[in-house]
DNA sequence: CAGACTTTGTGAGTGCGTGCACAAGGTGGA
DNA sequence: TCCACCTTGTGCACGCACTCACAAAGTCTG
């Protein structure tokens, strides 16, 4: 049951890396309701998805479990933490003070795991100072020296489209690692740094994709 | 070049859905730029993907290309527009008006494209009749009401996760056939219903992976 | 009108991810 | 100590999606 050390064993496949912010959220739970051991069953369920993934998914980190009985839940938790990183605190800059901008500053659940938002930024001079999230908003101008100063590794992009490559490569250009893209536009960064988008008209579409298909089905009418 | 009925051609694979929404808005770019043609490798590289996986991915809509001289972009645009379903009318329901819901509902870009946001509601009396992005906040005990009398196919969830499931049900219940999950919970619907997730603490975690990685390359001390 | 050129549409090969099914391994009771 | 039982960890087969590479099909020029 020895920890193996971060990085050197076989590659995480991406898709297992996406799941396992899943399990440390459910084993979160399970730690509230004071349960010490859970089997890939029902970590399955809490989860949502199929227990064979599960264990698939919990072997890349290591022989973690015990069989016949199952994952101690505690120990488990730990391990996908410091898997993920969790166990390390990661400032994080927002830049757009708009709606979107001051409902994530303002979200729980980033100050919660280690992720801290440690300033939010906007290039409009009216905004300069207003609070937000308990920090006053600094001018976009200095993202250079912020990002430098508190040792900024993720930057979360909030601006509208036409804005959002010149604070990439702005976020770049100051040493970011991490870009999390909210703006409705495709932006372009070096392969070194990693790139999530979150695109609410693309999920849209998608749902709407889908239930224009049911919509169909029920009253097969020529389309349009 | 006749137009195809939506449906009943062969089944469109997921990954390409996903992937209609970026061409849609590549494609209403050039047409602010009067651009009239475009190739597969010009809108591949807009929408930020490969050019052979465009040209597949257009091919399962019908053949709307000319061979050497590319797409016309209007019609194709219209073309994606039919199949997502855009030329129709969506209206919307957001639950819960807090900082998360109340930025959804002012989002720009929702309206734009068939979405629109008919009504937001929310559990706590104090915010009965905030107004919300020109709209009034209605009781969460009207929903099935609102959903009914508006027609409404689509529901946002942006409440606190404990409620999640709860507003979940309810708009299943009341005849919602698409969901897009904004809690950070596991929430399940019936197969018959469409539920998208995005979750912020998720993707940050996935993000915090990869940055731990990096960092770990530039100074393979043990980990922790 | 013919031939060079351009770009689409798709067949085929490959790799990744999923899920089944089972052997391996550990527990607890008799 | 042995046996029945339980759950993990993984080999294997399958399917989906991605990419390459090229034939098909249209345009343009001389």
């Amino acid at each position: 049951m020895a920890e193996r050390p971060i990085g050197d064993r076989r590659r995480i496949p991406e898709a297992t890396v996406a799941r396992l912010p899943l399990y440390y959220r459910a084993l979160l739970e399970t730690g509230e309701m004071g349960i010490t051991t859970v089997s890939s069953e029902r970590l399955a369920e809490l989860a949502g998805v199929n227990a064979a993934k599960v264990r698939k998914d919990l072997s890349y980190l290591g022989s973690y479990g015990t069989r016949g009985v199952g994952y101690d839940a505690e120990y488990l938790l730990h391990q996908i933490a410091r898997e993920l990183g969790l166990s390390q605190d990661w400032p994080v800059v927002i830049v757009g003070a708009g709606n979107l901008g001051q409902a994530l500053a303002n979200y729980r659940g980033f100050g919660a795991r280690g992720f801290r938002v440690v300033a939010v930024l906007d290039a409009d001079p009216e905004k300069l100072g207003v609070e937000v999230a308990g920090l006053a908003v600094e001018a976009f101008t200095d993202l250079a020296r912020i990002i430098e100063s508190r040792k900024v590794t993720i930057g979360i992009i909030a601006t509208p489209g036409h804005a959002a490559q010149e604070v990439a490569d702005a976020l770049v250009a100051a040493g970011v690692g991490s870009i999390l893209n909210f703006a409705p536009t495709l932006i372009t960064v070096p392969p070194e740094v990693s790139m999530r988008k979150v695109d609410l008209a693309t999920e849209l579409q998608i749902l709407s994709f889908y239930q224009l298909r049911r919509a169909l089905l029920d009253q097969p009418r020529a389309a349009r």
